[in-house]
RNA sequence: GCCCCCGUAGCUCAGUGGAUAGAGCAGCUGCCUUCUAAGCAGUUGGCCGCACGUUCGAAUCGUGCCGGGGGCGCCA
């Protein structure tokens, strides 16, 4: 039995007491569904509920008695051994053991599916992401939202949805220049100016250009800045898109802020806000009314001397996700961008959206990275920066993306890249993944003896143990963590999980004997145990994949 | 000044209003002649920043303080 079957047949319980006069609660204030949860202790049973307590105040009497009343008729449904009324009123269930072991038969049966859902079946969802401006590497910042940003589009998937991740390429504006200027000073020999940029990825790309493209030296200053620019460019943004391949995260749509006004999605965008109202001008200048919607301020879509603003192309980009379709827009963005919550809210609202609906920014707080006890600081303009690439030589791409998923994103997180490159077990990652090899290794070694992963001689009702019935509980909770983490937008939630499973599969393996030793004969036991390995281990395997982490057959 | 985030064990951090607040690391102590010891077991360690409120019940929700970090532009 399932907890989401537990569920639904208390829910059932609840509405036979109700109509049959045993209990008196009227309808609307009957719950939708009854939750369940895993108590802390073993003592309080396999299940908890408190849909005693809740309902006490509408029935009109005391908790433990309504729960008194529920006991009696959970207690005659099929797989239950014991209910009890605990404490102010709580209702802990135990199951009989093979009503309880029956889960390792479902979720070897349904492999990679089990914890997939369905509660967000039909929703559009565009994520975007990362969206740096092609004029460098892709730093650690990007880095986290590289492996949130991917994790959150995998668990939304896994909950149904129908997801998009963009990246938006901020081709445009000043900074390009300046780009443009650092290169062309580069591949003449001399150094950057003030206000470029000073990495020796720099000089490296500009002597790229200059090996492809010699005769660039020869143009005039001005025209030398435009290719530079341009050449960097192209090979800035492969850059990024290779590490991101190799970092596992792949993009749907890579969205170039110039082909906005390429295609005419600014002039579309300015003309659908001013049809909506809230545009005006003032001083020469076209602004948008974003504080009818809770910005502070308005904002300049068009300067006076006639040049678009970056929140044109805020606009405009947003416009133009509603034209392709998404139901939900989220955006990933860091802490130092948190003033743009509410403009891109008002954008949504300007246009005529539910912002509540259709826009979600996730705010995104910093990373710190410490290294021999000191703060390794960031800095692009000089070059004193720590890549992506960096992160992922040192310490892997497993290692990076579970250690970057396993935090919310609104806590700052401090990496201690010494701890980070031991690759000892002060990574969790080795410890969910150890526990993934360790079963793939005892089901070779279970094939050598001739036992398979047999479902039909199966026997649930002999996985009696503590330990069993410890790993059976917490291989329950996938699916509910699953879509909890999709609901939420917090992919650490299955990271979590994940070492509380493979937590619970340690114990158990150090406790049960999976396979017969020496000329023992293999009993059912053997075998049944053979099944819930096999279940920890497609779980284990599901879950990894919502955080693009490698579930290694042996280490 | 206004806005956002954070404050939980020595350290890094979990904890979607539930029962005795957890994990890893660090410290101490045990367990490998047979399935991976990257493991398991035990032990030490807490005014959940402070106060008041809401609730049958608050680390969790509300208000006010205190402390730390970040942000305010006709910049990009």
């Amino acid at each position: 039995m399932t907890p989401a079957e537990l569920s639904s047949a208390l829910l059932s319980v609840l509405d036979a007491a109700v109509a049959s006069g045993d209990l008196d609660v009227p309808a609307d204030r009957l719950p939708a569904s009854v939750t369940i949860e895993r108590p802390r202790s073993a003592e309080h049973g396999d299940y908890a509920t408190n849909v005693a307590l809740q309902l006490a105040k509408s029935a009109g009497r005391p908790p433990r008695e309504v729960a008194s009343v529920l006991a009696t008729r959970i207690q005659a449904l099929p797989g239950i051994a014991a209910v009890d009324v605990a404490g102010p009123g709580f209702l802990n269930i135990t199951l009989e053991a093979a009503a309880q072991g029956e889960l390792a038969r479902t979720i070897v049966g349904e492999g990679e599916a089990y914890g997939r859902g369905a509660t967000m079946s039909g929703v559009r969802v565009n994520v975007e992401f990362i969206s740096a401006n092609p004029n460098g590497p892709l730093h650690l910042g990007h880095t986290r939202w590289a492996a949130v940003g991917d994790s959150i589009a995998r668990v939304l998937e896994a909950a149904g949805a129908d997801v998009a991740r963009e990246f938006y390429i901020n081709d445009r504006g000043v900074q390009m220049d300046r780009f443009g200027e650092s290169l062309r000073e580069a591949a003449n020999g001399r150094p950057a100016p003030e206000d470029g940029y000073h990495g020796g990825y720099i000089t490296d790309l500009a002597a790229a250009i200059v090996a492809d493209h010699p005769e660039y030296l020869d143009l005039p200053a001005g025209e030398q800045l435009v290719v530079f620019r341009e050449a960097g460019y192209v090979l800035q943004l492969k850059q990024q898109q290779d590490v991101l391949t190799l970092f596992r995260t792949e993009f749907d749509v890579w969205y170039s802020e110039r082909s906005l006004y390429e295609s005419g999605a600014v002039e579309r965008g300015l003309v659908t806000l001013r049809e909506q109202g809230h545009s005006y001008e003032l001083d020469g200048a076209l602004w948008l009314r974003t504080t009818d919607f809770d910005d502070d301020k308005d904002r300049v879509l068009i300067k006076s001397d006639g040049e678009t603003t970056y929140f044109a192309s805020d606009s405009a980009y947003y416009l133009d996700k509603r034209v392709r379709g998404f139901d939900i827009n989220i955006y990933l963005l860091g802490a130092d961008h948190h003033g743009y919550v509410n403009r891109l809210r008002a954008i949504a609202a300007c246009a005529g959206d539910d912002p509540n609906v259709s826009i979600e920014v996730l705010i995104g707080q910093l990373v710190k990275m410490y290294r021999g006890g000191q703060e390794v600081r960031l800095s692009k303009r000089k070059g004193d920066i720590v890549t992506l690439e960096d992160l992922v030589d040192e310490v892997g791409v497993d290692a990076a993306r579970y250690t970057l998923c396993r935090y919310p994103v609104d806590t700052p997180l401090s990496l201690d890249l010494d701890l980070l490159v031991k690759q000892t077990n002060d990574n969790p990652v080795y410890y969910v993944q150890y526990a993934h090899a360790r079963i793939s290794s005892l089901l070779r070694n279970a094939a050598e003896l001739g036992l398979d992963v047999n479902l039909e001689d199966f026997d649930a009702g002999l996985l009696v143990h503590a330990r069993e019935g410890d790993l059976l509980g917490s291989l329950g909770q996938f699916p509910r963590v699953v879509t909890g983490a999709a609901e939420l937008r917090e992919p650490h939630r299955v990271a979590r999980y994940l070492e509380e499973l493979a937590s619970a599969y340690h114990k158990f393996y150090d406790s049960c004997r999976v396979l017969p030793r020496g000329d023992e004969e293999a009993s059912p036991t053997h075998s049944a145990r053979l099944v819930l390995c096999a279940a920890t281990r497609q779980v284990l395997a599901n879950g990894l994949a919502l955080l693009g982490v490698t579930a290694p057959e042996r280490m």
